[in-house]
DNA sequence: ATTATCTATAGATCTATAGATAATGC
DNA sequence: ATTATCTATAGATCTATAGATAATGC
């Protein structure tokens, strides 16, 4: 048994990062304080001495599933060589639709962010900021206004293709979204 | 209280339909059965009478959720008249965005479909089928093969930019959103 | 007689709290 | 002495079931 004010922190970004991990694979509802707390390796009794309620804990997994996506971006964001056609097919890739626990929140907690808080509202608009001062940096032609505009569309596709690619339960299909979407991106922004 | 058979058959009814709406407002995991039979002016004792579990109910309440969407493709497929620019307006309506209970349910509850049953997702990957031919049809240019690609990316597209402006906690942004990504659509596919 | 729906409840699970236990840190 | 975590539990809610009630339909 952990005591010290380090142990804490300690335990609280456990926690906090369990949830982010398994909100991305069961959904915000999909699972309970004590399976959060048993999956930090604590007991549930001591969730009310880290947050106040379970809906704080909802608003700060969320900004840490959002700030995972988000040490991606700015790798991309300050690499010379990073260049869009890389990050479409990394985005579009089966990993990315596969591994729902570190994939980014931007797509797979969407639906549950849209019923959150403000808070965890809050932490998804700034994300989306993020994603979009990104992909005008990388879209190559166009003026700035139209730039923006191309970008949106970039990201709705983002999202839209690995969201569909997951709920449909045809492999091939799937795959085909994926790699259809991935083909249009590249040769509209090129 | 009704007993016939024919108010049963009405009962089952209204509870899948009551259903497809909340679920869509709610998320799958965010109503329970009582609620449910209230909502279709019922008591939860009888629903064991028609269905098997909860579960038996979502796959039902999904498929008829993906009908209700359905029913407005086939008009617009038998509709001379219909055009992309039509149907991308208003999907990409504040009136879709906000109007979760009667919405579609490819992007409101693809995140529930993915962990869902296979009979849900079965009815879900119909669907996306029904969409992608309704997007090809209305696709003027282009040779079959690539015809199909842009209605992929289309239909990611929709998915996606109304995803983020129902997520997102900023008006503009919601509306630049969705606003961009009908330019983007339309330009695109003229 | 059959059956659709009702009331009532069992048993599991969920959020939240109370009080005990065992460390830390002055 | 303080406090991070533990055990235990209250009270609410959830899925599912049992048996009563009040209609239908032969």
């Amino acid at each position: 048994m952990g005591h010290s004010q380090e142990d804490k922190a300690g335990s609280h970004d456990r926690i906090v990062r369990a949830a982010a991990a398994r909100f991305r694979e069961t959904g915000v509802d999909g699972i309970g304080v004590a399976d959060l707390m048993k999956n930090a390796g604590l007991t549930h009794g001591g969730f009310y001495r880290h947050f106040a309620s379970r809906d704080e804990l909802v608003a700060e997994a969320v900004e840490r599933a959002l700030q995972d996506g988000g040490r991606v971006v700015d790798a991309l964001a300050n690499d010379k060589h990073a260049s869009l056609a890389a990050l479409v097919d990394r985005y579009l890739s089966t990993a990315h639709r596969d591994h729902l626990a570190t994939s980014c929140a931007v797509t797979t907690l969407a639906g549950d962010v849209a019923r959150s808080n403000e808070r965890a509202r809050s932490a998804y608009t700034r994300q989306v900021g993020t994603y979009l001062d990104l992909l005008i940096k990388l879209i190559a032609s166009g003026k700035t206004k139209s730039k923006r505009v191309k970008a949106i569309g970039a990201l709705s596709t983002l999202v839209g293709a690995v969201s569909l690619a997951r709920a449909v339960n045809d492999e091939k299909l799937s795959r085909e979204i994926l790699k259809s979407a991935a083909d249009e991106l590249k040769a509209q922004l090129g």
